[in-house]
DNA sequence: GACAATATACTACTTTCGTACCATACCAAC
DNA sequence: GTTGGTATGGTACGAAAGTAGTATATTGTC
């Protein structure tokens, strides 16, 4: 498994090279500190893994990744960064990147997020997830409270209908609606359908 | 490293006990089928790690924990469950759980895990984060098409905060805060605050 | 059968939201 | 110094949203 690392600190490079080098199936091939260099390093000497941090001096991590990807889509790419920035994390996903690790994890989760990588799975940092959720704090049992009809209306609201489209939906009158949601509203303490549903987003099945 | 499986199907069973086998640092002491006899298993036998499942037929996982965690409180609980449901994960996360695996998981991504878990660190499945983001189509930076103030104005809203408090919140005017957040739909495309709010919330920084 | 909970529909009313148009002030670029 | 973009404050108005109250049908329980 060969691996190449791109990061401008140069105490993050010499922490990860030691990690890796006591690994018997890594191997390191490279490092980068700048875009530029990564991107020709990258190009000529086909790595398996690349681990790169997301702010670099001359282009961001995501660049490179662009870049590389026109000549060779195999090679796997880890975000390595510090920044627990939802919208960081939303772009790398969107780029379609194998994993997203925080600078702050231990040895052993890099070790372990390079292997599953390049055996072609995922690996995101769970303290990503943790500072994604636990916002709202919780009203209790949704279950418990609401009617089946209230869940669903509450559902559709998560999804950002009005009460127009919600009636449509559920073959009911817009009457009948309203009257879900101030039902919604009362039970969950919320002061408006805005609130609700941005609980429902964040606590409702989507599948 | 002492290991306990709950899971009432035979064939998870089978195969987790496979795969736990042929790792030298990994010790499986028990299995059980049911809550009450993974109850009294777990805190008899004094595992390092749990895996268990959600659904049983006498007892959900999460109740398995809660009572096992009034008398010892060392051990580590990987919840491995077919369930992609949201609300199950919440609740998962919020009762504290080290780790959550789908059964799709690879045999590799279950033993890191395992082993994450036991020092100390989480493991969630990234097809659960997977699941959780896409949903709402991008929109293109944002940075690029609002202007700061309008950011402040959509990020507000994503707290589900009314006109009026946005208002006090950045020191303007109600009127203002209705341009601003006229412009923001118009610029972002969307119909309503409800559907800027939704689009925030899994967008925008929150730290 | 009586009772409670739920789902439905409607009226009436208030508040909030969202847009259109107007106006001023600031600042940076050309 | 004029032009364009941004932030601010305001008026006016129509459209949604939310609440309160009334009414009917259905369902399940005691």
């Amino acid at each position: 498994m060969n691996i190449i690392i791109v990061d401008d600190h140069p105490l993050v490079l010499h922490g990860l090279t030691a990690v890796i080098a006591g690994q018997g199936d890594m191997n390191l091939i490279g490092e980068a500190q700048a875009g530029n260099e990564a991107v020709s390093l990258i190009t000529k000497s086909n790595p398996d893994v690349v681990l790169l941090d997301l702010r670099l001096k001359d282009m961001s991590g995501l660049e490179i990744i662009r870049r590389c990807r026109e000549k060779d889509s195999a090679c796997k790419y880890i975000i390595f960064t510090a920044s627990v920035d939802r919208e960081d994390f939303r772009r790398a996903r969107e780029l379609g990147v194998d994993g997203y690790i925080l600078k702050e994890a231990f040895p052993e989760e890099v070790i372990s997020a390079i292997r599953l990588v390049y055996r072609g799975r995922k690996y995101y940092d769970p303290s990503i997830i943790d500072s994604m959720m636990s916002k709202i704090e919780n009203v209790g049992n949704l279950e418990d409270k609401l009617t089946s009809r209230e869940l669903e209306v509450l559902t559709a609201l998560g999804e950002g209908l009005n009460n127009k489209e919600i009636a449509k939906k559920l073959y009911i009158s817009e009457y009948t609606v309203k009257k879900h949601v101030s039902q919604v509203l009362a039970k969950l303490k919320f002061a408006d359908r805005t609130q609700a549903a941005l609980y429902a987003q964040e606590r409702i099945i989507t599948a």
